[in-house]
RNA sequence: GGCCCCGUAGCGCAGUUGGUUAGCGCGCCGCCCUGUCACGGCGGAGGUCGCGGGUUCGAGUCCCGUCGGGGUCGCCA
């Protein structure tokens, strides 16, 4: 006697043996008095075999039910490629439903081509589709293999408070009224950050937590309100020890989940040399498309556009024979992006330029262009020129579109790359281009490299700082610094960035008393399980790897959050004006 | 906050230059079929065309507004 809520388990030789499994019926179907039901629990699905018409009756989709029968080898094929082939079936001799179930909102076979609304409604039902479930499944088992490696490496799974303090640095915060205190507010943590650094203070050396974090920002496919991420922080490290644990961690993970094997260490890249060749932060190395800087080459331009700061091209293959229509259609992305527009040349069969902007180069530039871009006979090149973050971001935002739109991007592949090198500031500047000040490229607690250290805030703009981003495939998996250490560094840090001393007291007071109380160096790092998830699973989205994620409005279309409050709820709050529906 | 796309039966969709009673598939309900597995056959129920306003003899269709969903830019230290 089988008792299993296994189905998956039976095999053919537990054939002739008696077997009580429970489940759900995925599907009935009838000839001829027999009722075939596919009865689907966690591991699988298995054809139980009702001839008994009495007890088929009250079986429908979705009931859960507790199957008596016996294993028998199936008589024939099997065409249903949920089942598991050439086996087993259950004939069963007694069928007990153990709670029925309504018409279902929605089939879950055709679940995938069900609005998403619908499907997050019902969530539940969702998830207990095949694809789906195995996301969570598979979401567990990532989570287990880096506790795996983190214990193994020592570190500590220490909790830190989900109720804190309120700072207006970096995203919105969501906030908790406090009714103890009215008028009093709790922001929960954007991230776990200043408490890991104070358990570094406090000598727990190795820190590690999967914690929840919050952001009250738009919303992506890949972005979701409250998001989860394997936090780090660790004493005395350099950045060889983060790079060394992160690279473990993934090669766990793949080899675990994917049965793949990472070549570690995972290859490095400096910043500015992302930003050159790339035009981003997080390059997608899978391609080539590089960026070429024609900033020297059209320095005795008489074309007003490319007097600029930096002017810039990717080359397009074979761009040259589009239409009319889909150049104009590339200025549109442009512009939507913020940018005029998107000049470009054609390199025509005839050797001579196509396109309106070649009649406004000189002689020279027209004949040299080509190759000074390593372009070909049929190619176009896509051209911007202004300051040069701006013009590297439009460049770097179009090579990723061509690469989309000539299908560049190879499959399969996993391209893991350390960015380094980060600049510690970056200017900030208004809507006519003035700089008014400098922000932190990172966040305010990165260290500047040590030959920086004692004039970092005389000359902000060229400071690098010890922070790295781990990029797989063009996506920021997460990111991390080596940290401030020294009440004297943070306070200039925060002087730099326009912050007070009176508002850093009274921001981050806490952080700079604990630092004079000999703080270890530490450093640390923290990645988005939602991510790596998603990107493990092939999923398109993180909603497909959370359990119950919300919608872009931010809203929960199970539950309905969030909702209006009453009146008395309000009061109790201390909450004041009257209900608002966002 | 900006831009783009979508909203018609439980689900997925069609619906022509505005024109009779808004259709199709799946699902659902009933009957039939001796091994089905995308089973099949016959019959049936099911609609505030997201909502509000406007144009018109007449609106699912055109216009304005609004709500909801998806994507994207800003934003996300």
């Amino acid at each position: 006697m089988i008792r299993t809520h296994e189905a998956g388990v039976l095999r053919s030789d537990h054939a002739g043996t008696e077997v009580v499994l429970t489940g759900w019926v995925a599907r009935r179907r009838d000839h001829g008095g027999v009722a075939f039901l596919d009865l689907r629990d966690a591991s699988g699905v298995v054809q139980v075999v009702v001839r008994e018409n009495d007890i088929a009756h009250d079986l429908r989709a979705e009931y859960c039910v507790k199957v008596t029968g016996a294993v028998r080898v199936r008589p024939q094929g099997n065409a249903n490629p949920d089942l598991p082939t050439g086996d087993v079936e259950v004939d069963a001799s007694a069928v007990e439903v153990l709670s029925a179930a309504a018409p279902l909102p929605f089939q879950l076979e055709d679940a995938l081509s069900v609005d998403e609304e619908v499907r997050l409604k019902y969530r539940y039902l969702d998830l207990r589709r095949s694809g789906p479930a195995r996301a969570l499944r598979t979401r567990s088992r990532i989570t287990r293999a880096i506790r795996d490696v983190m214990e193994e490496n020592g570190f500590l799974d220490i909790e830190t408070p989900t109720l804190t303090r309120s700072t207006p640095e970096g995203a919105r915060d969501f906030l908790v009224p406090v009714r103890l205190q009215p008028g009093t507010w709790y922001a929960l943590p954007q991230s776990p950050q200043l408490f890991k650094q104070l358990l570094m203070v406090a000598g727990l050396e190795r820190y590690y937590q999967i914690a929840r974090c919050y952001r009250d920002e738009g919303f992506r496919a890949d972005r979701q309100p409250e998001f989860t991420q394997l936090d780090v922080e660790m004493s005395f490290p350099d950045e060889e020890d983060v790079y060394a644990l992160t690279e473990q961690v993934f090669a766990r993970i793949w080899r675990e989940v994917l049965d793949v094997e990472l070549p570690v260490p995972f290859p490095r890249m400096p910043y500015a040399e992302a930003m050159t060749r790339f035009g981003s932060d997080r390059p997608d190395v899978r391609f080539g498309l590089e960026l070429a800087d024609l900033t020297s080459y059209f320095a005795e331009t008489p074309f007003r556009v490319f007097q600029a700061e930096h002017v810039g091209a990717v080359v397009m293959p074979g761009g040259a024979a589009q239409p009319r229509k889909a150049f104009d259609a590339w200025q549109e992305w442009a512009k939507q992006r913020g940018a005029r527009g998107l000049a470009y040349v054609t390199f025509l069969e005839d050797g001579t330029l196509g396109g309106p902007v070649a009649k406004n180069l000189s002689e020279t530039e027209r004949e040299g262009l080509r190759e000074a871009l390593g372009a070909q006979v049929g190619d176009c090149a896509f051209f911007a020129a202004g300051r040069r973050p701006d013009a590297l971001a439009l460049l770097g935002a179009t090579r990723l579109e061509i690469a989309a739109r000539l299908d560049l991007v190879p499959q399969g592949e996993w391209a893991f790359l350390w960015v380094t090198d980060f600049p510690m500031f970056e200017e900030v500047v208004d809507e006519s281009g003035t700089p008014t000040g400098w922000t932190a490229v990172h966040h305010p607690f990165t260290a500047p490299t040590a030959d920086r250290e004692a004039d970092f805030h005389e000359r902000p703009g060229d400071v690098l700082a010890r922070a790295y981003d781990l990029v797989l495939n063009g996506a920021e998996l997460g990111g991390g610094s080596i940290r401030i250490h020294s009440s004297d560094v943070q306070r200039r840090v925060f002087d730099v960035i326009g912050l007070s001393s009176e508002q850093a007291e009274e921001q981050f007071g806490f952080l700079l008393e604990a630092f004079k109380y000999g703080p270890p160096p530490h450093g640390g790092i923290a990645f988005g399980i939602d991510r790596i998830t998603a990107m493990v699973t092939g999923a398109d989205s993180i909603r497909e790897v959370i359990a119950f994620p919300k919608t872009g409005g931010g809203g929960d279309p199970l539950t309905g959050a969030p909702t209006p409050i009453t009146p008395e709820q309000r009061a109790e709050a201390g909450v004041d004006g009257p209900p608002k529906k966002a």
